[in-house]
DNA sequence: CGGGCCGCTTGATGATGATCAAGTCCGCAG
DNA sequence: CTGCGGACTTGATCATCATCAAGCGGCCCG
């Protein structure tokens, strides 16, 4: 399945790739290939070994994890982003499955050749280590959501974080089904819809997918979003720079845990 | 402060610093220093620039995070690991607080040195991303962890991991304050303490920081530890070989979270 | 067009965990 | 020795969240 220019152009553009030699990133491409697959379908089981770095280039994914039949979505991904790099790096089994939610297309690179560009091309190498630093980052911001907030304020600042994302207007739409997104913010889908009705007080009007922030200000106050948590409010400065690579890394949606 | 010999050769066989060249090593070494602080030193404030990577030689120290006026432990760290990783090599501000639990013994290495030893040694930017993914995968189990199960199994499987590795005998001592445990296992202190009472009926027996476990069996038939979220129990091969490198990461104490 | 499935919502109830308030034990400083 | 403070426990109460059950509405398929 020959890849396109244009989505070879949108690969080398990522910043895994960017900085690569010529040599090695043509080395990546050649062990690899581009897949479409239908809404639903399972890339990678839990405990599975992983013999591939997966590239999300269109479509919608999720990265999910089970325990004793319970089940719970630990990352949605958007186009660009790379996923499951960190057992690729240690040869290592999956903790997460991962699974299709609209159709996609994802190109799969060989685990065996990022190894090895890695020993070879330093650069590459340095690369991967901060964008394995961005997903760490991510997973930390996570964890805090986690513990430290409530399931209102949890989507108070998902909603907040979608509204930037998708270019800051007054109403947004939910890139999934709300059973998704409860699962991502780790409540029952019943639980979610009580969220909602809670955040009507607060300026919160739903109808449907389509979800509008009436007053900010006052979801704002309720929310308290803060910058070693969410990641959509970066520092003034350095929206340019280093900063960029943390900020793609969690730009992916809410709470950026790939891999 | 010059460190001594033995303190130089356990960094140095750190699977961190293992693999690097030793103009690489020697480098790092140079520009580092180690420094000893008492009980209860706060090493590094949440949203703080980074200018260190920290390794912990001897002692126990504490990363936790906040919100809201609350507060939450992230992960509690051994020697020897090294903390902060991920914000050095993006250069950016610490998502996290470190603070030291006992009297401990920190090597502080400088962060630019790290950056610019990844750049010029690709074995040492493999290691460095080799570290970061056992990081990475310590906090995905983590978040496992604290989604999936109640409270009385998070506090079983860490018993029974810390079992282990205290060498496996029916009695383990508890390495620091129970505030501390609650805090780390997301609940209170008084949760915490009416968890371990839910424990008696399945042959837990507390006396102060002596907890014995009487009948394992039991004890596991609740916790349903789980290889994908409980890095204590490692796939039958691969103890020794790449895996170790995650094994290290997450050995460090339950949830492996430096950084 | 009708029927059924599925996603979502709503209500009622129950479990789990947080908070508030004592009270005990222990180490330490006066 | 005495008194204080801090860690831990215990009980009572409350808030939060999960579960169970039912019902609505859209959508696809027969």
């Amino acid at each position: 399945m020959p890849m396109r220019n244009v989505d070879i152009e949108r690969v080398r553009a990522l910043p895994l790739f960017s900085t690569a030699a010529s040599r090695t990133f043509d080395a990546l491409m050649t062990g690899g290939f581009l897949q479409k697959f239908p809404a639903g379908t399972t890339l990678l089981m839990e405990g599975d070994p992983v013999d591939f770095l997966y590239v999300l280039i269109e479509g919608l994914a999720e990265l999910q994890g089970t325990w004793n039949d319970k089940e719970t979505t630990l990352a949605v991904l958007r186009p660009v982003s790379t996923f499951i790099l960190a057992a690729v790096v240690l040869d290592a089994e999956a903790l997460m499955t991962a699974r299709t939610i609209d159709r996609s297309d994802i190109l799969m690179i060989s685990g065996e050749a990022v190894r090895r560009a890695m020993k070879e091309d330093a650069a590459f190498a340095v690369a991967v280590a901060e964008e394995l630093s961005g997903c760490y980052r991510g997973l930390v911001r996570t964890v805090k959501n986690q513990k430290l907030r409530g399931a209102s304020e949890r989507l108070a600042n998902y909603l907040l974080a979608e509204q930037v994302s998708q270019g800051g207007g007054p109403t947004l739409s939910l890139p999934h089904e709300k059973r998704v997104l409860a699962s991502l913010l780790g409540m029952t889908p019943e639980n979610l819809s009580r969220a909602f009705a809670n955040l009507a007080d607060y300026g919160v009007l739903v109808n449907g997918p389509e979800v509008s922030i009436l007053r900010p200000a006052v979801l704002d106050r309720l929310a308290k979003p803060d910058r070693l948590i969410d990641s959509h409010l970066q520092p003034s400065s350095a929206r340019i720079g280093m900063a960029a690579r943390e900020c793609h890394a969690s730009a992916a949606g809410k709470a950026a845990a790939y891999n």
